[in-house]
DNA sequence: GCCAGGATCGTCT
DNA sequence: GACGATCCTGGCG
């Protein structure tokens, strides 16, 4: 997904930096099982998947396996793309790095909230494809922030973006 | 630059 | 009643 495109209203990124998750590890919502909270991430893939963390940041995932397997990929970070200035607006910072360069960070800038868990992909919020032919370079490294299954290199990088989370992995050359 | 601490709430014990 | 798939600020060097 790396190289993909995220809208949402007048604002959108290309997404430098993703996480995985599957229902066979712990650091997973879904590996609890079936819950009211994790009905989204069993569900049809294409779907957000928006919770709140910590108390107080909204983290947009997409559903990326058939109906009945809890699995997603959490977007890390974005290099802005349109609606610039509204980004700095709601993010109250002017340096295009910091703006999405965090899974709270993006939905801020991008005015995401947790009223679009359940969404359709193709619905408010949009993934589009990578412009045709490009090929990000992306370097794989362990997962940010779990205590669990901390040994699975899940996380995936954009090696030339300026506008990936701490900490940043090493280039592979 | 690095680190410690606080904010804040849904979910499950 | 505890615990996060986090971010920001302020202190110190």
């Amino acid at each position: 997904m790396v190289g993909c495109v995220v809208r949402h209203g007048e604002t959108s990124g290309r997404i430098v930096e993703t996480e995985a998750y599957h229902d066979s590890e712990p650091a997973c919502h879904a590996f609890v099982g079936l819950t009211p909270r994790t009905r989204v991430l069993f569900g049809p893939p294409g779907i957000a998947y928006v919770y709140r963390s910590y108390g107080i940041h909204a983290l947009l995932n997409a559903v990326t396996e058939r109906e009945g397997t809890g699995a997603a990929v959490l977007i890390r970070a974005l290099e802005p793309i349109d609606g610039i200035d509204l980004m700095r607006e709601r993010r109250g910072l002017d340096h295009i790095e910091d703006l999405c360069s965090g899974p709270g960070k993006l939905t801020q800038a991008l005015g995401i909230g947790l009223d679009l868990n359940g969404t359709p992909l193709d619905g408010p919020i949009e993934i589009l494809p990578a412009a045709p032919g490009e090929r990000p370079r992306t370097v794989a490294g362990t997962r940010i922030g779990i205590t669990k299954a901390v040994e699975l290199e899940w996380r995936f990088c954009d090696v030339d973006s300026r506008c990936v989370s701490q900490p940043r992995l090493a280039s592979p050359v």
